[in-house]
DNA sequence: CGACGGATTGAAGCACCTCAACGGGAGTGG
DNA sequence: CCACTCCCGTTGAGGTGCTTCAATCCGTCG
């Protein structure tokens, strides 16, 4: 797991910029002391999106980094006709700008409500230079971006249709495993899903409505589910 | 460019260990100093392997680290039913080990006659740590690895069967660029570009006889061609 | 209420897969 | 030197899983 213990977490005053953060410990931001900390946060400012708005595009120079603190982004590429493929989705606490090129590759935009602590670049690079954590930190976030990509490789390149849905809700699965209430919630639409798995959104349909009907899942609202018999799903993913 | 500058390189004595090294500006030794890539390379040793042999599998523990000095690795998972997926190549220069998991998450084969030298990881990690200038260089492996794991996302999400061929002999055209010979080499079997690019083995053949039909490559043996027209070629690989 | 956008359902098409046969170069052995 | 085999790649014919196109449903909002 990728969060830093809590027990390392220092305790920050109340006076502190990063007092209200609910993400700190998620973020690259959780291996700073609490002085280091204020310091990059006042290089820095907190901006907003809204749903459908872009927050860096495809071929921007990528003049600034970003720490995602609430809500959701996706990641994604649009080839010339108008086909699109969503490389994945940020959530609270990860990072948005791991790159060494001078241009973003691709498009990142938010799909609900988004609020980003955003860093120049030059700074950044600048102030991660003098602190060894979090350059460390960076590399760990990059290692596991990088891991999360490859499988999903697996996911596009292998699966049937039925093993793309069933995979991805076990990873919104694990994702909401910390909530108390039993549903999954879907905070994307099922055009941003069907972009993900490589699928049209007839299919995701098709698909969640069969994990319906086969009683591996109930349909608890448009944007919520919850998995009934969660053993099927697991060897649903697998093939 | 990732490579190193060749200004940047140090000179090295005849009688340093790494005086013969081919991909020196390549790999992430290019950043070392003389005496800091002397007491490096003393850390690890070289090793060989012949094709289809295994270098780490996947679900090993990861207590090396390598680097590709020459030949070809690559990255592979399997499905519990036997599907493949390959999610990329290891070329010389290229570096095995970025992960910050106890485990491997893909298995490591040779394709051709290869040679590495390997680290063990927690001697390596105890160098790195002293090595401020290697830690960023991982971090822009890292960060490259990424971008073209998201690259091949595209690929395998959206493309057609033609555009995946067109868009690897690309991929294969930019590494061979150096080379004199106009000839691309495929060093790989089909079954191998098949599962890199998501499709069977007939689809790709079927597809390299197209573009052979069409008159946008020729081929030069089994496992060389020529590109004749670059630019439909682009076109094909575009969409 | 009607209009709209997102999601679902249905029917037909097609890109790629599956299965099977064939080809051709490399190695081997007589 | 040719015959044989093996392996890898190619070619052909038929099948299928997902897509495409189109209609319908449904919750939301004016």
């Amino acid at each position: 797991m990728l969060a830093t213990r809590s027990a390392d977490l220092p305790v920050l005053e109340p006076s502190h910029p990063c007092f209200d953060c609910k993400v700190r410990s998620l973020a690259v931001c959780g291996v700073l002391e609490a002085a280091a900390l204020r310091q990059f946060k006042q290089s820095g400012i907190t901006v907003q999106y809204e749903p459908g708005e872009t927050v860096v595009f495809e071929s921007d120079v990528a003049a600034s980094v970003y720490s995602l603190t609430a809500g959701l982004l996706r990641l994604s590429k649009l080839l010339p006709d108008g086909r699109r493929q969503i490389a994945g989705f940020l959530f609270p606490g990860d990072f948005l700008g791991i790159t060494m090129e001078e241009e973003h590759a691709f498009t990142a935009e938010a799909v609900a409500p988004s609020t980003l602590c955003r860093f120049p670049r030059a700074r950044f690079d600048e102030f991660v230079a003098g602190q060894p954590t979090l350059e460390s930190r960076l590399y760990a976030v990059a290692a596991h971006e990088l891991a999360a990509a490859r499988q999903q490789l697996v996911l596009l390149g292998r699966k049937t249709a039925t093993e793309r849905v069933a995979s991805f809700l076990l990873m919104l699965a694990g994702r909401c495993a910390h909530n108390a209430e039993p549903d999954i919630i879907l905070p994307m639409s099922r055009v941003d899903i069907a972009d993900y798995l490589g699928l049209r959104i007839e299919t995701v349909s098709r698909e969640i409505t069969g994990l319906k009907t086969s009683r591996v899942i109930r349909l608890t609202g448009r944007q919520s589910l919850q998995v009934v018999d969660r053993e099927r799903l697991e060897q649903l993913a697998e093939g």
